[in-house]
DNA sequence: TCGGCCTATGACATCGTTGTCAACCCTAGA
DNA sequence: TCTAGGGTTGACAACGATGTCATAGGCCGA
């Protein structure tokens, strides 16, 4: 067993180039007041030794920090996933590093993920919240950690916030299926637990009594295949049957998609969230789009202007959604 | 401007219990010797205080390290997100905390995040590395910090890596084609630069050279479109014409579906990588599936071992490929 | 009653770095 | 020649925690 030898210090760096650490410091930090001759014997060393400054040490001392924490349901998730991409990439060019953590939705694992970041002293917090209360983050917030939430707005606190507008994207999409002539519509949603399902079942229920329309026809997740089926033709079938259905999200309108063809019924269809192949599909998929990237952008801009001290009130931005036209909004 | 108030540290525990700070960090840490009412006190100010430990002081006074460094090329790609959110739940499970950065495929930008992650004092690294040569990273190893590489070789440089059995996987996918009819097969792969598409080039070469088939219909990346089905069209006219591709990866074949619809060609296909909605194109599309999930956990525990202490030499595990029939691969 | 030992607790140095401030050198001006 | 002043450099404390070691107090047996 060899004993591994322990990394460069800065005293290290000192002694081989004839200098005290302050003054490696300062050529480390780039601080003015080095003489040239002096900054390159220690550039030099600092080679040599292939030395990293410790940065734990450095913001212990300087009281900075830069590291930023994400938490998300699932990382796996494409729209968590590309979300986190688009937060790094600013967090990176802010010259800043993330740790991202995996909520799966429990409270208890979001709490313990946010303990954890701001025990490493994270600079910020950007969090895709549960839906239980936060105001175990108020203290945080005030004392000055700049807390920006996604996708979702957090109970029991008051801060950034950046959310779609879930409500005007059902909206549009049930004024298509309309538009071309549906007016038998029906919604397939996820668990209206989820903050986002209620907000969609919403829109779809305005948007469907603004015309007129029936809004009863609804089935919230999680859904099986085989009661998918059946619900379809139930739906299908019987006195004024629908002939469009709008889903409320991608694992919905996949499940649905799924069911159609395993119940051997055509009907009009709206998708909340684009997927891929969306338009090689027979017939390609009409959907209602988010935009992660833009909304992880977003949010870490705000963080990183609350940081530069932009101390205006919390702010809630909701981005609007695209309706993407393809082909399975029309009539059949 | 408020003056934001400093987070509590030990020594306010400590004063509001009326111990000493070492008590604090005894009762922190969990450490025997401590009478229970002199706990509780020291539990209680925490409770008052919302005391959080600095883990940076912590780490850097014990010399301990909690925190993983993840490198891929690009988080928001399905297949780095899915290893991403394998990698960070074993991570998670072994109480250490996981940095994530996208690489983008640029050497320099590589070395940055990994001097940022061994700067902060990364207990161990995970790298999905570019092509140039990793030889820098062997101080570090030797160090003693534990190195794995996934999805593809380091240059320069001997450590524990993960690898998709490439070749081996499209050769089922060239067999599969073969025992359906097909015996003109062509390749779309990416661009060769990448490791992984040349070795399922390589892939390609042996497994239709074994077969007696030709092997000289191949098209590497970038690919655009137009030159795309102008390919097409060439290998499905003319003599001796195509009747099946293989592509070499998810990319490729959502870029070749659009192309044959674009060229009105139909062939027998088989892809490299599974996509979500495979099953549900007409026809459904037979793919050559990887495991990243699996390939993240793996190469985590892998790390997680050496960080308990496992000495032995580096390892390389070869993942095999899963063939998931579908239609596409059969004659038309 | 006293010595010895074990338990609970605290004083202090220390991890690697940076902020503060003093000291040094050199040159220019008187 | 002497002094003032600017540019370099280093000594030292401090950030918030933990490891080492000493000490105070209680209990036991002799």
């Amino acid at each position: 067993m060899t004993m591994s030898p322990s990394r460069p210090t800065m005293h290290d760096v000192a002694r081989v180039a004839g200098v005290s650490i302050k003054t490696v410091s300062r050529v480390v930090n780039g601080e003015p007041g080095v003489r040239a001759s002096t900054r390159e014997r220690v550039d030099a060393a600092i080679g040599q030794l292939r030395f990293l400054r410790n940065d734990g040490a450095s913001q212990l001392r300087s009281g900075r920090a830069d590291t930023i924490g994400l938490i998300v349901e699932d990382l796996a998730n494409p729209f968590y996933s590309v979300l986190a991409a688009a937060v790094e990439r600013v967090t990176r060019r802010h010259g800043h590093l993330l740790m991202t953590g995996s909520g799966e939705g429990l409270s208890e694992q979001e709490q313990s993920l946010a303990a954890a970041f701001l025990s490493r002293r994270a600079a910020g917090l950007l969090v895709v919240p549960t839906e239980s209360d936060h105001a175990w983050l108020t203290q945080e917030a005030t004392a000055g950690t700049p807390l920006v939430f996604l996708d979702r707005p957090a109970a029991g606190i008051v801060a950034d916030t950046f959310l779609t507008d879930n409500e005007g994207g059902v909206r549009s999409g049930v004024e298509h299926l309309a538009a071309h002539g549906h007016r038998h519509i029906a919604f397939l949603g996820d668990d209206p637990a989820f903050w986002t399902a209620a907000r969609r079942l919403d829109g779809f229920h305005t948007a469907t009594t603004a015309l007129g329309l029936r809004c009863d026809r609804v089935a919230m997740g999680p859904h099986d295949p085989a009661g998918l089926v059946s619900v379809l033709r139930a739906w299908t079938q019987g006195d004024d049957p629908i002939t469009a259905i709008l889903t409320g999200n991608n694992i919905v309108t996949v499940a649905a998609l799924h069911a159609m063809r395993a119940a051997d019924v055509r009907l009009g269809l709206v998708g909340f969230d684009d997927f891929e192949l969306a338009d090689l599909l027979e017939p390609s998929v009409t959907v209602i789009a988010q935009d992660p990237a833009s909304m992880g952008e977003q949010a870490a801009h705000m963080l990183f202007q609350r940081l530069a001290g932009d101390t205006t009130p919390p702010r809630t931005v909701i981005q609007a959604t695209r309706l993407v036209v393809r082909e399975s909004g029309r009539l059949r």
